[in-house]
DNA sequence: CCACATTTGTACGTATGTATC
DNA sequence: CGATACATACGTACAAATGTG
C-alpha cells in the first residue's frame, strides 16, 4: 500500500492557506470534491480533516460544511484534564501558568490599556464584589489578559481557567471569609496599580493574589482529603 | 443509528485511568479486545483511540501496541504552526509567551536551584559562545525553564520552542555581530544573577534578552520583504 | 410547513501493508 | 519464519443536520 495518503490530505489544504485561497472562517470544498481531486476515497478524506480538527485548524457543522476555525483552546482542555488526570500536572502547576500569563499581559497593559477598558474592569470587580461568584473572578481575570491584547496568551489562559474553574467555584463558595476579602481586596489593588500605571507595584499585587489562591487551594485540597 | 460509540471507547479509557487501572507509559488493551469488551468494531475503537492520540494522551507502535503517553507537545507544535500560517499569531506573541514562561520559571528557579544546576548552565553556555548555533541557545533556555521544574511550562515552552526554532537559528546564522555579543551578554548576566540570588535584577536581564531577540526578529523579518 | 437534495456524522466490513515479537 | 497487532485505505449503508424551494 502507498500508504499516507490521508497526509495527503492535510498538505493540500495546508497549501491551499499557503497560497491564500483560504481564509480563517472559510468553508472549505466539499469532502467528496476533496476525495475526487485528490482521487482518494471520501473516508480517506474525512480522516485528514479530523486530523485537522483535532488541532483545531477546522471545524465540522453537519449538514452545512467543514469551515476553518481557531479553536485550538478547546483541545487544549481535554489534553489538560488528562494530564491531570494522568497526574502529570497539577493545580500549582496551571495556577503558575496562570500567573505568568497574568504577569506579562499586565506590563504590556500598563503601557497600552485605555481608561476605558480599565473602566470596564472596574465594572467587573463591582459585579465580582456583589456576586462573589466564579464567573465574574473569571472574567476578570480574562478581562486583564484581553487588556494586553496577545491572542496566544489568551488562548492559553481561557483553556488554563476553563479547566481549574470547577475548582476555583468550589473554593469561593466553601472558602473562609478572609480569603475572600482577601481575593477581591488584590483585585482592586491591581486595577488601582493599572490606572496609576505602576507596573512593579501592580505585579506584586498580581503575585500577591495567586499566593493567596495557591495557598488556599492548597488549603481546600488538605481539607478533602481528611 | 446509536452514535457516538467512538465516545464510549475515549470514556472507556478515561474511566481505566480514573480507577486507577492505567498509568502512564502502559500498554492497553489491544483494539480487538477492546472491540470486543465494548461491542463495536475494530474501526470504531480506532476511532476513539486517535481522538486520544491527537489529544497527546496515547501513543500508538505499530506492531506492539497502544500505550498512555504525554506527548501533547506534539499536537501543540502543530497547531501552532497552522495558527501562524492562518495569521491567527505572530512570531511576536509566542515570544512573548516564551517570555512570560522564563520570567516566571527564573522566579521558582532562584529560589530552588543547586549550584549544580547552574554550573550545568554554565557550561551550556561556555558551548553557545563556541558554537554560536541556534541549539545551544535553545538549550540554554529550555535548561533554564527546566531549573523552574514545572512540567506545563517545559511542555509549552518545549513546543514554542520547536515553532521559532528555525527563525531563531536564521537569525543567529544572519544576523549582525552585534545582536550575537548582546544575546550571549544578556545569558551571561541571566546566569550570574541566577548564581547571585538576585531575582528584580534577574528578570530584567530576561527581559532585556527578549527586547534584544524581538528587535531582531522584527528587524530581520522587514529586510526579508525588501 | 413540508419535501427534497446536499453534506457531514457514524459505524461496519474487508483487504492489505508493515512493524514487533 | 510465523503469529500478533497496529496502519491505511476503500466501499457501503444509514443517520442527522442544513438549506432550499
Amino acid at each position: 500500500m502507498e500508504e499516507e495518503r490521508c497526509q495527503d490530505v492535510c498538505g493540500y489544504i495546508r497549501s491551499l492557506i499557503a497560497r491564500g485561497e483560504l481564509h480563517l472562517g472559510d468553508r472549505l470544498p466539499t469532502e467528496r470534491a476533496l476525495s475526487q481531486a485528490l482521487g482518494v476515497s471520501r473516508g480517506t478524506v474525512r480522516d485528514g480533516l479530523r486530523l485537522l480538527e483535532s488541532m483545531g485548524v477546522l471545524e465540522s457543522r453537519q449538514g452545512s460544511g467543514n469551515y476553518l476555525s481557531n479553536n485550538m483552546g478547546h483541545y487544549l482542555v481535554q489534553s489538560l484534564h488528562f494530564m491531570l488526570l494522568l497526574g502529570e500536572i497539577d493545580y500549582a502547576s496551571i495556577n503558575r501558568m496562570r500567573r505568568a500569563i497574568e504577569l506579562q499581559s499586565f506590563r504590556i497593559a500598563v503601557q497600552a490599556c485605555s481608561p476605558a477598558q480599565i473602566q470596564s474592569l472596574w465594572r467587573i470587580q463591582d459585579e465580582m464584589e456583589r456576586t462573589r461568584s466564579a464567573e465574574t473572578d473569571e472574567a476578570f481575570h480574562a478581562g486583564l489578559i484581553e487588556l494586553g491584547g496577545d491572542p496566544l496568551m489568551r488562548i492559553i489562559s481561557d483553556a488554563l481557567s476553563d479547566v481549574i474553574g470547577r475548582l476555583i467555584g468550589q473554593v469561593l463558595s466553601h472558602g473562609a471569609q478572609e480569603m475572600l476579602v482577601q481575593t477581591m481586596d488584590s483585585h482592586r489593588r491591581i486595577l488601582e496599580c493599572l490606572e496609576q500605571r505602576r507596573v512593579e507595584a501592580g505585579c506584586a499585587a498580581i503575585a500577591r493574589h495567586y499566593d493567596i489562591v495557591d495557598a488556599e487551594i492548597t488549603r481546600w485540597q488538605a481539607e478533602q482529603n481528611t
